[in-house]
DNA sequence: GAACTTTATGCAAACGTTTGCAATTATTTT
DNA sequence: AAAATAATTGCAAACGTTTGCATAAAGTTC
């Protein structure tokens, strides 16, 4: 359309002032007299005129954009499939642009293992939200450590020298096992894998719903995935039958996984076993019978981590918060 | 960590070499002895170094950033929850990663409606994939009429000056139709938005088969969300009783939502009603029946946009491109 | 109305790469 | 061994902003 890019300098031209002036009015700097700015704006507008943020960029030191890193375990089928994680990234990029931010999509294999590195130093981008502890912390520590402005979204009572926003995972097992435990159920299963941060808490949530009532903790160490549970449930039934009368499941789509193989048997949900997931996404509720679970409320998490880490840009220290969560209850368990 | 960031003239003078010698090794530019090269590459691994693309980008004009925006309709509760939507989304950015790519996420709400001046003549990134045609095309015509690389994930028979790359719907709606019309069912809901590029060709698709078979359509027009299609599903059964044998949904999400109302009500899927889904989501293999879907190679598509977008980089020209379906018949339809 | 403060603008030097061209060195040819 | 060619490397000029400092204009105070 244009033959030529406009530049600062030209605009300057048209406006028959100079670059510093019109680079001032662009970013509104009371510095220049509004009338001024606003002439100039409104002229940088007809002229369909935007500023190279590569140029900016190197001059300022600043790029206005935040990477978020999905991180999964390697060696675990959680993949960038997984709903309720790709739900949180889109949370933050609302988040994020609210505060004026563009949002890097990256994952472990673009950024490698120093992160600092690829993403501060480069200047690809001012700071961090990592999305998921996953096993194994090294990759996140060292680059909080290196000083990179950083959030994470996990389990907010991990100690950390970072902020971790997140769930009272802790309680949320807990809540889910007592409310089974209240509908009468006494061998409940826990279906995840408690090696994984965030699900260890949940599953210590359990543990200590389990101790106070006297029941005994069963565990099937499990991915996070449907089919893994739906694997699961089935070989356990095979083996030792209908052993069990509830389900702690790490997550709605494991807890999914789970309801289909008992249906297959037709084992009544929640009569024989009753069943409560946890995140809380839009197939619990669409699920027949629906899915009891723990929502949590990943639009404020998604605020704070981006008011977070633009505390940290300010050279502020922000500390790891802890979200509400609540327990949905819905037709899979006795409420 | 280190107290001063390094850059390429500090490690040219640590090598004892120029600048441009070390830029040239780094990029692995075959003007520099190979053996040069080597050793300047693991100098720079040494002492973690690493360019910064904003003075890189400012450059070479060059970004390789790719911005990629999830197209909603506006007034439409389809959101950023949509699994497939989001599932596509991380597809593009494995695909683009494999090239050396990296993914800005965007919507419409931070690059209003003149995309080329957002993201192209700011030098944000060097093009653009679109996800979701929407309902208005007016953006995206725009930005391609500016000479924008720029690619589509759509409906590829869509008449238009950009490549879209995407499923046959059409082809996909009559293969969904006929599957349901085999299985006897004679009186077939249409459950969608007609009015939306893609899934109007799914429901064109579904008319043609309706049409072979002399059976009469039934449009029950919704958003593309599982709550809508509960909703409508509900209401249909309470204002005309069971009038219909056969649902063809313009997604899994909606078949879902469809299949909640039915089972609510005891009606037996697929004897009463049989079902038919488009995506294959995961939760389509996990529901209970397990709904029978039309399968998208989002894999593939996403390779495909990204080849095509890399062609137009270097100014060859890309065309549309339809990427082969599959019905995956599973129990909520009778095979 | 001179001395001072406040307000508004311009000058010019960065920011850290990449790259056309020139210069040097090594290799081959005559 | 000189001349010609090929293989490497270096010089220095961009790329388009932002910003500290200097300057000019306007307003205030005594």
């Amino acid at each position: 359309m244009n033959n030529k890019q406009l530049k600062l300098a030209d605009l300057a031209k048209l406006a028959g002032v100079s670059t510093s002036t019109v680079s001032r009015a662009l970013n509104d700097n009371p510095l220049i007299k509004k009338e001024t700015r606003d002439k100039l704006k409104q002229l940088a507008k007809q002229h369909n005129f935007s500023l190279n943020t590569a140029a900016s960029r190197l001059r300022s030191q600043k790029t206005n954009v935040v990477a978020v890193i999905i991180n999964f375990d390697s060696g675990t089928e959680q993949s960038i499939n997984d709903p309720f994680l790709l739900k949180v990234v889109g949370e933050i990029n609302l988040a994020l642009n609210k505060q004026g931010l563009e949002l890097l999509l990256s994952n472990s294999f673009m950024a490698g293992d120093d992160w600092a590195n690829y993403f501060i130093n480069s200047r690809r981008a001012d700071g961090i939200i990592v999305v998921g502890q996953g096993k194994d912390p090294a990759n996140i520590e060292a680059a909080a450590n290196a000083g990179v402005p950083l959030v994470v979204w996990g389990d907010p009572k991990t100690p950390s020298n970072y902020p971790i926003v997140g769930s009272d995972n802790f309680v949320g097992g807990r809540l889910a096992t007592e409310h089974l435990l209240a509908g009468g159920a006494r061998n409940i299963v826990f279906l995840g894998d408690p090696g994984h941060a965030e699900i260890g808490e949940r599953y210590r949530g359990y543990l200590a719903a389990l101790n106070t009532a006297k029941a005994i903790p069963h565990v099937v160490s499990i991915d996070i995935t449907s089919g893994a549970a739906y694997q699961g449930i089935n070989q356990l039934l095979v083996a030792k039958g209908l052993c069990f009368d509830g389900i702690m499941a790490c997550s709605d789509m494991v807890a999914l996984g789970a309801m289909k193989a008992l249906k297959e048997r037709y084992i009544s949900i929640p009569n024989d076993v009753a069943l409560v997931g946890f995140d809380d996404i839009a197939m619990a509720d669409i699920s027949h019978p629906s899915l009891s679970s723990i929502k949590q409320n990943t639009q404020r998490a998604s605020v704070l981590l981006v008011d977070k880490l633009l505390a940290q840009l300010q050279g502020q220290a922000a500390e790891s918060q802890v979200i509400e969560i609540k327990l949905i209850n819905r037709q899979s368990s006795k409420g």
